[in-house]
DNA sequence: GCCCATTTGTCCGTATGTATA
DNA sequence: TTATACATACGGACAAATGGG
C-alpha cells in the first residue's frame, strides 16, 4: 500500500506519482486500463485534487499515461515514435530541471523533444529516446 | 494592450500565453529579457495566480521562456524553420565535435535537431535554433 | 433527441516553504 | 537580514466532455 508522508522533503505530488508508476511496472495498471478517478485518488492518498492532478500530468508528462475528458486517465504503452501531422511544429530545447529531475536525466547533456500541434498543444519526450515521423 | 476575456471558450490561461507570446513575437519582450514577474501579471491581467503559472508553463512546454527560481522567468532565444517533408525522420542527438567547431557551439550542452529525409540524406542544426514545420 | 451521473478542465482564494539577490 | 519570486499544497466552485438510460 502506497505510503505519503505530507513531512517528506520529497513534494506529495511525486510520491503519489512514485506510487501510481509502481503499480503501472507492477502491472497492477495495465496499458489501456483506466485509473482510479481523482477523486478516488484524493480519499485514497489523502492529499487535494490539485495534488492529484499534479501527480497525473506527472505522469503524462513521462509518456506513462494519457488523460481523455470526461472519461479518465489511461495507461499507456511505452512508445518512443511519434507520428507528425500537418501543421506540427517539431523542435529541441533544454530540459527543465523538473524534467530533469522526473525523467532522470541527470547526467550531462539533457534535451527534449517537442511536438506542437496546430492548435497548440505540446507534448515533450527525452531526445534521445524519441523521433517524429511525417507520414507520407 | 492584452484583452482578456475570461466569457470566452478560450481558457484564460491560453488567451494570457497567447499574449505574452505576441509580445515575444513582436520582440518587445527579447531573449534573454525577463518576464514581468507572477504578481505583476496576476494584476496586469486580472487573473489568479494559479492561471498565471499555467500560461507560463505553457510557454515553457513550447519552448519559448524558461524559469529559475528565485528570479524569474526568462525569454529563449529564438528559431529558425524548415520545412519537414512527408517521409521525413526528425530527432534529436548530441553535437558532433565537428559541428561544435563549425556552429561554434563551445560552451557545454549542445544538442542537434536532425532531419533525415526518406532518401537517407540528413540535415541538422542546433537544436536550440531550429525547428521543422509540418506542412499542412 | 434529452437527461443525468461521472470525470476531467478551468479558475479562484489562501497559506507556507524555498531560492535568490 | 530582508525583500522578492517561484514551488508546493490546501480549500472551494463551476464548466465541459463523455457515456448510459
Amino acid at each position: 500500500m502506497a505510503v505519503i508522508d505530507p513531512e517528506s522533503a520529497v513534494p506529495v505530488y511525486k510520491q503519489v506519482a512514485r506510487a501510481l508508476r509502481e503499480r503501472i511496472d507492477r502491472g497492477e495498471l495495465q496499458p489501456g486500463r483506466v485509473l482510479p478517478s481523482e477523486q478516488h485518488l484524493q480519499q485514497e492518498f489523502g492529499a487535494a485534487r490539485d495534488t492529484i492532478r499534479r501527480a497525473i500530468r506527472h505522469l503524462t508528462e513521462l509518456g506513462l499515461v494519457h488523460t481523455v475528458p470526461g472519461r479518465g486517465t489511461f495507461v499507456r504503452a511505452g512508445t518512443t515514435t511519434v507520428t507528425g501531422e500537418p501543421g506540427m511544429r517539431v523542435f529541441a530545447r533544454p530540459a527543465t530541471d523538473a524534467e530533469r529531475a522526473r525523467f532522470d536525466l541527470s547526467e550531462g547533456c539533457a534535451y527534449m523533444l517537442v511536438a506542437e500541434k496546430a492548435g497548440g498543444e505540446a507534448e515533450a519526450w527525452p531526445a534521445d529516446a524519441a523521433e517524429v515521423r511525417i507520414s507520407e
